[in-house]
DNA sequence: CGGTTGTTTCGGCCGCACCCGAAGCGTTGG
DNA sequence: CCAACGCTTCGGGTGCGGCCGAAACAACCG
C-alpha cells in the first residue's frame, strides 16, 4: 500500500538516542559545535559528526561553518513543533521518568522552544494576549490586532515582521507539558527576544531551562495577568 | 542532559519500517486483525505479533480480542496526531516520492485521519464552519455556537457529545497535505460517521482515501461553500 | 611554517533487533 | 473431539547500523 509520505526515514533518524539528544540539545534554539553536540550525545566526535550529517541530508539540521568550528542547528519551525509533538506523546505515553526531579518542574515553568517561550508562563502570555482581544484567532491563522501591537510595542516588543521572511507572525504552538496552546512564529520569538534584551528572563548555561529575574515576574504578572 | 520526556523509544517504535506501515495502515481508523497488518507490512504473522507486542505496550496501538481474531487499532487521537504531524514533517522534508501517482493526489482531496477526515474537503468544511460563525475559535478551546449547532443538526450531524468521554468536542487537527487545520475530535468523528451513513461518500477498502458520491459533492457545495 | 585544535572520512568490529521456522495455545466449526 | 484457523511464544540466523581508532583536512596561532 504505502499511502502519503515515508514517515520512516524520519523517525528512525529520531529514534536514535545519540540523534535524539542532539535534536533535544539543539531545541534550545542555539547553534552549536559539531564537538559540543557529541559531548551532550555521549559519543566521539566523529560518531557525532555521521549523525549530523545524516540529520543535515535529511532536512532536519542546518550547518554553517564558521572558522574551524561548525555550527549546528534545527533547521526550521516545523523541525521544531514535530519533536515537540513526539514530545507531548513521550510524556503521555512513556513511563514516567523514575524521578521526574527539579529539573523537570522548571521545564514545565519556562523553556525555550526552538525561538520562542514554551511552558506554564508561555501560555500565560498566550492567554492574556487571546482573552484581551490583543490576539484575534480566526479560522486558520492568527492576527495581531493594532490595540496588541500598541501593548506589546510598549513592552519594547518589536512587532514590525522582517518582511524577508515567509514565516508566520503569529502560529499556535502546541506545549507538551501544559498541553495548551502557546505563540510561536515570529512574534513569539520576538517577545523572547525581548524578554532577554531586558533583563526580565535569563537563559540556563546548557539547558532549555529560563529562568524568569525579579523584574521579569513583575513584568509578567502586573501586564499579562487576567 | 537529558531534558523533557524520552523521545528516543516512540520515536524509534515508528522508525521501523514494518511497524510505520502498520500504524499507517491504522490511521484508516479501522481496527484491524493482526493477519491483515502483516500481509500489510509484508512480513510473517509471528513477526507483526511482535511488532504489535511492541507498540501496544508502548501505548501505541490499543488490542481488542474479539473470537478468535485479535483487532489492533490506534489508541487515542493524540497518538494520530502525532503521526500526522511527523507525515508533514516527511511531505516537507522528504525526497518527493519518485512517482506521485494518483493516489496520492486522491490521499490529499479527502482521506480519513484516524476517525474524522483530513484533506482539502475536511479543510473545506472547516473552514466554512469558522468563516460563518458556527465555530467560535477562543484562545484555546474551539466551541459550538448556538447557530452551528442548528446549522450541523439540520444536516443530520450528531452534535450531542457523548458525555463519557473526557475527549474535547471540536479540536484543530493539523493536515499535513494542505498545511492548514482542520476539524477533529468528536465533532469532526460525528461529521464523517454522518457523511458516510447519508451515503455521501464512502470509504476505499484498503486505504484511507475517502470518495464523495455526486450527492455528497453537491451537499458539500451547497452547505460549505462562502 | 610546524603545532594545535576542531571536524570529517575511512575501515573494521560488534551488538542489537528484525526476521522467519517450528512449536504451543485458544477459538471456532464440523 | 479432532481438525482447521488465527495468533502468539521461542530459538537461532543474519544483516544493518552505531561506535570507535586511526588518519586525512582545514583553520587559527605562535
Amino acid at each position: 500500500m504505502r499511502e502519503g509520505p515515508d514517515i520512516t526515514r524520519i523517525a528512525a533518524l529520531i529514534g536514535d538516542p545519540a540523534r535524539a539528544a542532539i535534536l533535544q540539545a539543539l531545541m534550545s534554539g542555539k547553534a552549536l559545535t559539531a564537538g559540543e553536540l557529541a559531548i551532550e550525545a555521549g559519543v566521539t566526535p566523529q560518531t557525532a559528526s555521521g549523525h549530523l550529517r545524516m540529520l543535515s541530508e535529511a532536512g532536519l539540521t542546518a550547518p554553517r561553518a564558521q572558522g574551524r568550528h561548525r555550527y549546528y542547528a534545527i533547521r526550521d519551525a516545523e523541525v521544531a513543533e514535530t519533536l515537540e509533538a513526539l514530545s507531548g506523546l513521550a510524556a503521555a505515553k512513556g513511563h514516567l521518568r523514575t524521578r521526574t526531579g527539579p529539573r523537570d518542574a522548571e521545564l514545565r515553568a519556562a523553556r525555550v522552544c526552538y525561538d520562542h517561550l514554551a511552558g506554564a508562563r508561555a501560555v500565560q502570555i498566550y492567554d492574556h494576549l487571546a482573552r484581551s482581544g490583543y490576539l484575534l484567532v480566526d479560522s486558520d491563522a492568527m492576527t495581531l490586532s493594532v490595540d496588541g501591537a500598541a501593548f506589546l510595542t510598549d513592552l519594547g516588543v518589536d512587532t514590525a515582521r522582517p518582511p524577508t521572511s515567509r514565516r508566520p507572525l503569529c502560529r499556535a504552538c502546541l506545549d507538551w507539558s501544559e498541553r495548551r496552546s502557546h505563540l510561536g512564529g515570529a512574534l513569539g520569538a520576538a517577545i523572547l527576544t525581548r524578554f532577554l534584551e531586558a533583563g526580565w528572563a535569563r537563559r540556563a548555561e546548557a539547558s532549555r531551562h529560563v529562568r524568569f529575574t525579579p523584574a521579569g515576574t513583575r513584568v509578567l504578572d502586573a501586564a499579562f495577568t487576567g
